[in-house]
DNA sequence: ATTATACTCATACTAAAGTATGAATTTCAT
DNA sequence: ATGAAATTCATACTTTAGTATGAGTATAAT
């Protein structure tokens, strides 16, 4: 997002600095204004499409935002949450342990609480219910 | 596609007939043509992006082709390919079994194959390969 | 202070999942 | 027809996953 604001910054300026040059040029001699504007404005647009194209690739994707009020609504707490998402990250319990620093029995509670919340058999199928309901990440 | 351009078209010859009104109000009064230019870049910019993310939504989203190129590569077989989308649809082995009337045996080794095949530990992994590699439906 | 919630963990199970090996059938192209 | 690939299945294991129960700690709200 940072980025995106800081190549559009540079670009109006760019695009400033080449009109100052060309100002004197181009619509001194009236050589059709309406072209260099109508050029400005498709440059702009596909430079538009283009970073929002390579943005919306880890926006979009990514960040398909999470409905936090469903989470809510199925009494899901945080440290679960986490749990779910490493899970359907394809980690198996004692992995899930190790990266929160916790016991696999800890994992276990927390994967069988899910379950049942999620109103799910296994941890594949919460996978398939979680994002469903949008409450993880595609 | 073809309303982007469509869209892009319209707006297009909207921005000339603006201009052959602004013309003799703006310029002739040399109030910043720059201001006026830089004005065009930035709607056509946002025009860009927006555009793009509304038909990047039904393309990303929903059409999401599987890549039948990949499955060959991997050398997975239709029939695995069948008992992998059951496998990210959350069902256990023997639920597919009986959906295919076949033994959950046979499901077990379909499974344990394609776990090789895709250089996964687990079925949920293999489901976060699969999806990342767009061998299966999202 | 005390109740409720979240988080942690253990033990002892049962149930699935996954591996390894070998083998019988079927299908399909050469 | 024959060899290769695909599909099916079994048996015997090992390893994860998941359940049930009980309990200790921490924290925040009443």
């Amino acid at each position: 997002m940072k980025k995106t604001i800081f190549i559009f910054t540079s670009l109006i300026i760019a695009l400033l600095a080449l009109f100052q040059i060309s100002k004197y040029h181009l619509i001194s001699q009236d050589v059709s204004i309406q072209f260099v504007i109508a050029t400005i404005a498709v440059v702009f647009f596909i430079i538009g499409s283009v970073i929002n194209k390579k943005t919306s690739h880890s926006i979009t994707v990514s960040s398909q935002e999470i409905n936090q009020a469903k989470i809510n609504e199925l009494g899901i707490s945080n440290r679960e949450h986490e749990v779910l998402c490493k899970v359907a990250e394809g980690l198996s319990n004692k992995e899930i342990a190790h990266q929160l620093y916790v016991s696999e029995n800890t994992i276990k509670t927390h994967v069988s609480n899910l379950l049942a919340k999620l109103n799910a058999k296994r941890r594949t199928q919460a996978i398939q219910i979680a994002k469903k309901l949008k409450i993880i990440p595609l």
